[in-house]
RNA sequence: GGAGCCAUAGCCAAGUGGUAAGGCAGAGGUCUGCAAAACCUCCAUCCCCAGUUCAAAUCUGGGUGGCUCCUCCA
């Protein structure tokens, strides 16, 4: 296996990685605060850590990977309270419509899913121990972390408590010894959810939920801690003067990861923009796994920019939205899976048996490998599917000079390893029969074809065909082109398929 | 005001010291009744300036342009 190294935010650098058990990886990410639906910064960040999780896998690891559900906060308290819906049953609701979502995306559920409200034991029990050691304290029931106290707080985040200050927009509070102390427990008010607790009934403050759930599942020190790039400040910031606060130096995570953002036009997706899609909506206009092929074109750390055209109706309503760069990579997963299936339907009468296999036939996984282990590089992983399906395809193509045996089993090598890398990265996990249909009654619904009116023509163009009537053949070509469908003369029969250019 | 990131062909995107992966689009070709698909060939010297080095897209300094964080926003 090759040295795997990791780009660490903390340390700002790649370096060789080192597990604190060898050959086991202790993961966590900060997962979502379900108040309402996931848009698709959520599925990218899960995308990006899923690949990870199975990277390491593929690296040999053995993985225990926890995702935390933050199921008590201000947002879900408030979006509940507008909705007259109980805060937790809301964050229920939203939790597990997050993980129907999520498995659209080909992102596979963790190992551990904790959440706030079934670890307040373990919650409490950090924040006393941070009171016992002098880094916490407590203010008429509510108890604040003292930054003061941890020296080396802002490391992460290159942040000082004294810039933090000069920039701080926030109203302080007023019991609080300093603007950048932060809430480790809330002291309880009316019609928020509560428990009881050494400081009278309250609730936990946000970064302290992932301390305590790190620890309960993965020990005082683990390997890595990933998200957002945005949870670099304040909440990871403040996970590790909490964490390292309670358990002493060196503990915690080891390593820490976190993937760039998603981008429209330029601009970080927000409400305000009027550019936060659902996970939905994107699933809906171009197929989740296109998104997923998308995402893995590019680098997790990277910001991806995401384009889209809408166009609104006169009050301002979106009318239509297209998703240009989405549409090209679901035009090419579609190649993988047309690659797939000529595979498979070769590869039906049989597989060449054990043996050897043309020069380049049985390169992918360690290429795969070889590209995942430099700080999990998955646009490379992508170039080395593409090669690796082209070759199949040339194969099935021509079988000319080579021998029967070995053409099979070549072919039949890089179709089982296309699917073992691209499931590395969450694609190419469909049946390509599946896939394809999918994807092309989504275009017959995008372009409001008739499907009916197309397979009758279809028909009598296939008729016309093996009738040699090839002028009555032609004109049907003619009469579907302007409706953007395309017919495909195989040796069976015709087929047809929706174009979907630009 | 403080902290950081980014700038590679028409477009998307890898590459962090040794003479630019991959994809889309484009041009030509093989194949095909026509077509599509598939495959083949072609297509950049890396924002600007200065410097370090035998050697820089890759390091240093200075510009210019864009973005993010310091707001419970993945």
């Amino acid at each position: 296996m090759p040295e795997l190294r990791i780009y660490d935010s903390f340390r700002r650098q790649k370096i060789p990685f080192t597990p604190v058990e060898p050959g086991k990886v202790g993961m966590y990410l900060c997962g979502p605060t379900p108040y309402a639906a996931a848009h698709i910064g959520h599925a990218y960040s899960a995308s990006c850590f899923d690949m990870i999780r199975r990277a390491l896998v593929l690296l040999g690891y053995q993985v225990k990977f926890v995702r935390n559900i933050t199921d008590v906060d201000d947002k879900i308290i408030k979006a509940a309270a507008q909705a007259g819906e109980d805060p937790l049953e809301r964050s229920r609701r939203f939790t597990d419509e997050y993980n129907r979502e999520m498995r659209l995306f080909g992102i596979l559920p963790p190992d551990v899913e904790p959440r706030v409200s079934t670890h307040i034991a373990e919650i409490i029990d950090v924040t006393s121990k941070l009171v016992a050691n002098g880094k916490a304290y407590e203010v008429s029931g509510d108890v604040y972390y003292s930054v003061a106290s941890f020296a080396p707080y802002g490391q992460l985040s290159g942040q000082t408590p004294d810039d933090l200050r000069a920039g701080a927009r926030v109203d302080v509070d007023e019991r609080k010894r300093a603007p950048a102390d932060f809430a480790l427990w809330k002291a309880a008010k009316p019609g928020e959810p509560s428990w009881d607790s050494p400081w009278g009934k309250g609730r936990p403050g946000w970064h302290i939920e992932c301390s305590a759930m790190c620890a309960a599942h993965l020990g005082e020190t683990f390997d890595l801690h990933g998200g957002g790039k945005d949870l670099i400040f304040p909440h990871h910031e403040n996970e590790i003067a909490q964490s390292q606060g309670a358990y002493g130096p060196g503990t915690f995570a080891h390593y820490w990861l976190h993937n760039g953002f998603l981008n429209f036009d330029g601009e970080k997706m927000s409400r305000s923009e009027g550019n936060v899609f659902t996970c939905t909506q994107i699933a809906d206009a171009v197929g989740a796994e296109a998104a997923r092929f998308f995402f893995s074109s590019h680098h997790y750390r990277s910001p991806v920019e995401f384009e889209y055209e809408a166009t609104r109706d006169a009050d301002g309503k979106l009318a239509t939205i297209r998703f240009r760069s989405l549409e090209a990579a679901d035009r090419r997963l579609a190649y993988f899976y047309e690659t797939l299936s000529r595979i498979d339907a070769f590869v039906a009468s049989g597989d060449g048996g054990p043996g050897a296999v043309v020069a380049g036939a049985d390169t992918l996984v360690n290429d795969a490998r070889e590209a995942l282990s430099d700080d999990f590089n998955a646009p490379v992983v992508m170039a080395a599917l593409g090669e690796a399906a082209k070759l199949a395809n040339k194969l099935l193509d021509e079988g000319k000079g080579i021998d029967k045996q070995v053409r099979r089993r070549s072919i039949a090598r890089l179709g089982a390893d296309l699917r073992t890398v691209g499931n590395t990265l969450g694609i190419l996990t469909a049946a390509p029969i599946d896939y394809l249909h999918e994807r092309r009654e989504r275009l017959v619904k995008r372009r409001g074809l008739d499907r009916a009116a197309i397979v009758a023509l279809v028909a009598e163009r296939d008729a016309a065909r093996k009738a040699k009537d090839f002028a009555r053949a032609d004109a049907i070509r003619g009469e579907v082109a302007p409706l953007g469908v395309e017919l495909l003369d195989t040796p069976t029969g015709t087929d047809w398929r929706v174009v979907d250019a630009g």
